[in-house]
DNA sequence: TCCACATTTCGATGATAATGGAAACGTCCA
DNA sequence: TGGACGTTTCCATTATCATCGAAATGTGGA
C-alpha cells in the first residue's frame, strides 16, 4: 500500500532546499543557464549540475544548448502550476527584509506562472472575463463561450491556432498569493503574449515580476472593466 | 531567495515513502492506532512512532491517548485537502494486482477524504447542487445561495451551527480520481454526516471506500437528480 | 503483584544523497 | 593555436536520516 513511485520522487524534488531555490528560479518561465541558477540556490557550478541532472532525468527541465552555455526551463507548464499549487498550500514565504517584503508586493501585483500572467491581475482579468460571460467554469476547465470566440477574435487571438497546439486550451491554474483561479492554457499564454505585444506590461529584469505601464491601466480598465491601482 | 521553510518539510514529509504510506492511510479522516499505520508502512512500532513524531512536531498530526494505545489523525481538513491535491499531480497509482485494481474502482467510486464524502458521487452531488442554484461557485469559495439556504435545511442540516465552527464553511476541495471539486469545509462535512445518518453510504472497514446503499441510491435520485451506478 | 501489550526512547548501523575539489569537455575569442 | 569560460563528469567526503534491536515507560488485566 505505498504511494505512486511519482509522488515521492516530485515532493522529494522539491523537499531539497537547492532544488526548490532552482524550481523557484525557473517558475518565471524563462531559461536560465546552470551557472545563473547555481548562483541563485547558492551552490556551487558542479552541484547545480547534478540537480538539473536529476530533474531533466524526471522530466521536469528541458535543457537547450546554445554555445558553451546550457539554459534550462521548466518542460511543461502543468509541472510549473504543480509547484504553483504546492506553494499556495505552504503560504507566502515568511518575510525577511524590507526589500523582500517590496519584492512579494510585487509579485503578488502580478507576475508570469511560467508562461502566462498570474498575480491579482491575472485573477482579476479571468474574474471579469467569466463575469462578461466570455468564459464559463466547468470543473477545472474553462469554457470559452460564443462572445467569448468574439471578445478574443477581437483582441487579436488566433483561436484556432492556439487550439491546435498540443496542450491544454483553457484552464484554471490556482493563484498562491490570491488563493483564487486565473487563466492558463493555451489560451491563458496566448493572452498574455497579446497584452505583452500592446505593451500593456513589462517584465522586471531578473524576476517573475511585471510591472503595469499606463496602456495597461488605461487597456484593462476599457476592455475589461478593472481599475488596478 | 530560498523557499519557505515549511515548503520543504512539508514536500520531505510527503516524500519518505514510509510517511506518505501512513498519510495515505490517515486520508480517511478516523483515528488510527500507531501500531495499524507501522503495519500499514510495512515498518517496525519504532519507526512508525520515529515518523508520527516528527509529524506531529510539524503540527500535521494530532495525538490523542487512550488507554495503552495512542491514536493519530491528521490535524487539519486543509492538510488533508492539500495531501489529497498533491495526489492528482500525480494521478492515480500504478496498478499492479487485481486487488488493488479493485480497491481502486470502489475509490474512485465513493471514498472519505478527511471528514467528507470524495470521488464521483462527491463531484456529481456538487455538479447537481450549483445546477440546482443551490450552490454558487467563486472562486474557491462555494456560496450558499437562498434557495440553497432552504435545501439544506430541509435535507436536516443546522446551516447557523456549521457556521459557527472554526473552519471553512464551504469551499472547493479538488478530487484526485475525478479532477473535479467537490464540496468541502464545515458544510462538506455536515453534508456527509448527515447522509451517512440517513444510511445512505456506508464505510468499508479499514479502508477510506465508501459503499452506496439502496437508500443512497433512491435518495440521490430523488433529491439531486443523480444516477449512479 | 505480575505479566502482557502498545508505544516510545535510546543507541548503533547502514544507506542515501548533497556537496565541492579536481579534471575533462566543448565553445568562444584573440 | 592557446587561453578563458561555462558546464559536466568523476570522485571522495560528509552529513543526514530511516531503520531496527534493546530497553524503558505506561497501561490493562489477571
Amino acid at each position: 500500500m505505498s504511494l505512486n513511485r511519482n509522488v515521492s520522487s516530485i515532493a522529494s524534488l522539491i523537499s531539497d532546499p537547492s532544488r526548490a531555490a532552482i524550481l523557484l528560479h525557473l517558475l518565471d518561465g524563462r531559461c536560465h543557464p546552470a551557472g545563473d541558477l547555481a548562483a541563485a540556490a547558492g551552490i556551487t557550478p558542479q552541484t547545480a549540475s547534478f540537480h538539473l541532472a536529476k530533474m531533466a532525468e524526471l522530466g521536469i527541465v528541458t535543457v537547450e544548448k546554445h554555445g558553451r552555455h546550457r539554459y534550462y526551463r521548466i518542460a511543461q507548464a502543468s509541472d510549473a502550476e504543480m509547484i504553483e499549487q504546492f506553494l499556495s498550500f505552504a503560504g507566502p514565504a515568511p518575510v525577511v527584509s524590507l526589500r523582500q517584503s517590496d519584492q512579494m508586493k510585487k509579485l503578488r501585483h502580478a507576475r508570469m506562472c511560467y508562461d502566462h500572467l498570474a498575480g491579482e491581475a491575472a485573477v482579476r482579468i479571468t474574474e471579469s472575463l467569466q463575469r462578461a460571460g466570455h468564459l464559463q467554469k466547468d470543473g477545472l476547465q474553462l469554457h470559452v463561450t460564443a462572445s467569448g470566440e468574439r471578445f478574443f477574435a477581437e483582441f487579436g487571438l488566433d483561436l484556432p491556432q492556439l487550439r491546435k497546439k498540443r496542450r491544454a486550451f483553457s484552464r484554471c491554474c490556482l493563484d498562491w498569493t490570491e488563493r483564487e483561479h486565473h487563466l492558463a492554457g493555451a489560451l491563458g499564454q496566448g493572452l498574455t503574449e497579446r497584452m505583452f505585444a500592446m505593451d500593456w506590461f513589462r517584465r522586471e529584469e531578473q524576476s517573475r515580476a511585471v510591472r503595469i505601464t499606463q496602456e495597461g491601466m488605461q487597456g484593462m480598465a476599457e476592455r475589461f472593466g478593472i481599475q488596478l491601482d
